[in-house]
RNA sequence: GUGCCCGUAGCUCAGUUGGAUAGAGCUUUUGAUUCCGAGUCAAACGGCCGCAGGUUCGAAUCCUGUCGGGCACACCA
């Protein structure tokens, strides 16, 4: 649980701050207040390692020229017990700081002494946080945006467990409502039709090939039993049945995919259990809603949302708004979860402010309620964007997904951009050129990291203790690049669940894999000197043990050898 | 019409939340292995950060306007 980069920034930003105080005590500095000091990492090397621009940010207070507080700060800055080697000033008034060498092997220290763990930070404080993604209608099979959710959800519970909170993952089964009846109509069509029964698909019902399997499929068990059957028990009896298939084959799908979940909830089951009237009382009792047209409406207008929605439709059926807002009530309310996190498309993205609305009717902080908006996934085929459409069932699902390209290559692929990016996956490409995918890169700097490891091991030259390391061998640019970037993991993971973008981390391994081949061209580890090589050894098994827990992160798997 | 996302090298995209000389990968060209995995590395070429204003010491980043592409605005989910 040490963050290495928090540290020294917190070293810096209080050396800092005394420096300040003691300037302003002194008469050389006159603010009445300091202003947060940013830290950060500067871009060019001669820069040193840190940096501060809190003489920029102060100068018009103290209607002084930057470069000369710059100059009052480094003056009285209190270097001792600190990593920090000298102290600059650069114009216009940037504090640069050059530390020594020794954070960088305190570094490989703490990703030896952690192994596994290292990377986890404690910002979460075992909060307890719910994540809910895909939620697929199972009326069909998952296409390719589900796929894009699976990926960036699973990764950033991942992210978020190792970032310290409790997490847990969920798939909601939207198992009731009106797509469902339709599925159901459309399963009875296709199954009075194989007895030669003029029964036509609903508008806008499934017209899949899928479908008519199920029919065929229910045909071979109950045979012509449920053709005479009244419709609200034959409807019933198919929809139950194509259910099952569909959200066994939803799992076994994503088991493929290496997505778990730890609950999948039922939609159906808000019915059953009073959830969805409670709700409906909830919002009747406390004044929220009123009657138009014999149907029962939310006075959303009264918390910023542009319209009112229906809670009741004048069928006396709830609507699907009624069913997520108790189902959202459920997560907070009955189950306690601090903090709910939602993936959905962005085709869901005027459902947001309604929710947030209704969370606020129910006394609900709406902020605990996040939503990430990801952008949808476009499909190109050939050259040409490929339409999908699950009712036509001509889509490019997620299991022909993992099929073509692997599981690693997929979750990989979705996790190179963030949720709110447009993306287009080519398939072509993914395919056909499936050895230039980055994941490779990564995932041969971890294999040719074991190689080095296992031939030096058949020699004899076994990874040596911490103690019997001397870290000052290691100094070649190369080397240090490497290990600073190893120092940046725990920060990684920690500006990762903040901005619950799981992106961050496969952009991170990508640039850890790049740096370890520089290094590995530039630098021996066998054949070198003995107190080199056993240095080199321990910056190359820690190098190893942070892609490997990158990649666990992101659900791929680290080959030994490939 | 209203709201949201995107616009950065020929292509696909980063850009540390306002910092110093805007970076990778692919493509093209050139080079590197008697030696730990060449699925690798090094270098070169490549830019009006869509456009126009504004905010300030400083803008790809923030604000306004504008153009282009995508998505959403149901008693659908």
């Amino acid at each position: 649980m040490v963050n290495m980069i928090e540290v020294i920034e917190n070293n810096i930003k209080n050396a800092i701050e005394k420096s300040i105080e003691k300037a302003i005590d002194g008469g050389s500095i006159q603010i009445d207040d300091i202003p947060e000091i940013i830290i950060e990492s500067p871009r060019e090397k001669e820069h040193g390692d840190f940096a501060s621009n809190i003489a920029m940010v102060l100068a018009k207070k103290a209607r002084m020229a930057p470069i000369k507080i710059a100059g009052i700060i480094k003056e009285s800055l209190y270097l001792e017990d600190t990593y920090i080697d000298s102290v600059e000033v650069a114009n216009p008034g940037f504090i640069n700081f050059k530390l020594k060498n020794d954070w960088l092997y305190d570094t490989l220290r703490q990703v030896q002494d952690k192994g596994d763990d290292y990377g986890k930070v404690n910002i979460g404080n075992g909060e307890k946080v719910q994540i809910e993604f895909i939620s697929a209608n199972p009326t069909g099979p998952m296409h390719i945006g589900n796929a894009r959710g699976g990926a960036i959800g699973d990764t950033l519970s991942e992210v978020l467990k190792y970032a310290g909170y409790n997490v847990e993952k969920e798939f909601y089964v939207n198992d009731a409502g009106n797509q469902i009846a339709k599925f159901g109509k459309s399963l009875e069509a296709r199954y009075l039709q194989l007895f030669g029964i003029d029964a036509e698909v609903p508008e806008g019902g499934y017209v899949g090939e899928d479908i008519k399997e199920h029919a065929e499929n229910f045909k071979d068990i109950y045979g012509d039993k449920y053709v005479n059957e009244d419709e609200d028990i034959r409807r019933k009896a198919l929809t139950d049945y194509a259910l099952e298939k569909n959200i066994k084959r939803m799992k076994s799908d994503l088991e493929k995919f290496g997505v778990h979940f730890d609950v999948w909830f039922s939609e159906k089951g808000l019915y059953d259990n009073g959830d969805i009237d409670a709700t409906i009382k909830y919002f009747k009792d406390s004044g929220k809603t009123y009657e138009n047209e014999d149907a029962l409406w939310f006075k959303a207008t009264e918390y910023g949302v542009s319209k009112d929605e229906v809670l009741v439709r004048t069928n006396g059926i709830p609507t699907y708004f009624t069913g997520d807002v108790a189902y959202h009530r459920n997560k907070f309310v009955v189950r306690k979860f601090d903090k709910v996190i939602d993936i959905w498309g962005a085709d869901h993205y005027g459902h947001v402010p309604r929710m947030k609305a209704s969370m606020a009717a129910l006394g609900l902080n709406p902020d605990n309620l996040e939503i990430i908006i990801m952008q949808l996934v476009r499909l190109i085929r050939d050259g040409k964007v490929t339409r999908m459409s699950k009712r036509k069932g001509q889509s490019f699902t997620l299991a022909d997904l993992v099929d073509e390209v692997g599981k690693d290559a997929a979750r990989f692929f979705f996790n190179m951009r963030s949720a709110d990016t447009h993306f287009e996956f080519d398939l072509d490409l993914a395919v056909a050129k499936s050895n230039e995918n980055p994941v490779y890169y990564v995932q041969y700097a971890h294999a040719r990291i074991c190689g080095i490891l296992r031939q030096l091991a058949e020699e004899g030259d076994f990874i040596p203790k911490i103690e019997e390391v001397d870290f000052s061998q290691l100094k070649e640019e190369s080397e240090i690049e490497l290990i600073k970037k190893l120092a940046y993991f725990p920060e990684e993971i920690s500006q990762s669940a903040k901005s619950l973008d799981p992106s961050r981390i496969t952009k991170y391994v990508l640039e850890l894999a790049a740096l370890f081949h520089t290094f590995y061209n530039s630098c021996r580890v066998k054949g070198v000197e003995e107190e080199l090589k056993k240095s080199r050894m321990i910056l190359v098994d820690s190098t190893r043990i942070v892609i490997k827990n990158c990649l666990n992160i992101l659900g791929i798997s680290a080959p030994e050898k490939m």
